[in-house]
DNA sequence: TTGTTGACTCCCG
DNA sequence: CCGGGAGCCAACA
């Protein structure tokens, strides 16, 4: 039986909604998973924005650098020369990374004021 | 169809 | 603060 009839958060569009998302966070400013996926409707499809950004097609301009997790740490899930590149490109913005790799979210976290 | 996986997050200890 | 475990929802095999 149905659990719920809500409509899904994730559609078919979903992808192009996270890049969109995305591109709205300025340099030097960083975001989080969770936060990009409240913005789209639901803090718990976080992990989804994630799996949105590794589909990121090659050439598509999306500031995919700027997005963290909510410890303020890379999350590189293996990939420790994509975890590098994304370090590197906060750095060329001027987000300033602490001794244990950890980026101050209270002071750079983007707060979607364009929200509305 | 079920089971596994994942660029996550929260809760504990 | 940090590591481990559970929960989470779709994609994928």
């Amino acid at each position: 039986m149905s659990r719920d009839h809500e409509p899904r958060v994730v559609t078919p569009g979903f992808r192009d909604r996270v890049y969109a998302a995305v591109r709205r966070v300025p340099a030097g400013r960083v975001t989080t998973y969770g936060d990009v996926a409240a913005v789209l409707g639901s803090p718990r499809v976080a992990r989804h924005v994630g799996w949105a950004l590794a589909a990121l097609p090659a050439g598509t301009e999306v500031p995919w650098h700027r997005v963290i997790n909510a410890r303020g740490t890379i999350s590189h899930r293996g990939d420790l020369v994509r975890a590098a590149e994304q370090r590197d490109r906060l750095e060329s913005e001027g987000v300033d990374f602490d001794p244990s790799g950890r980026v101050d979210l209270r002071a750079l976290r983007w707060d979607w004021p364009d929200l509305g």
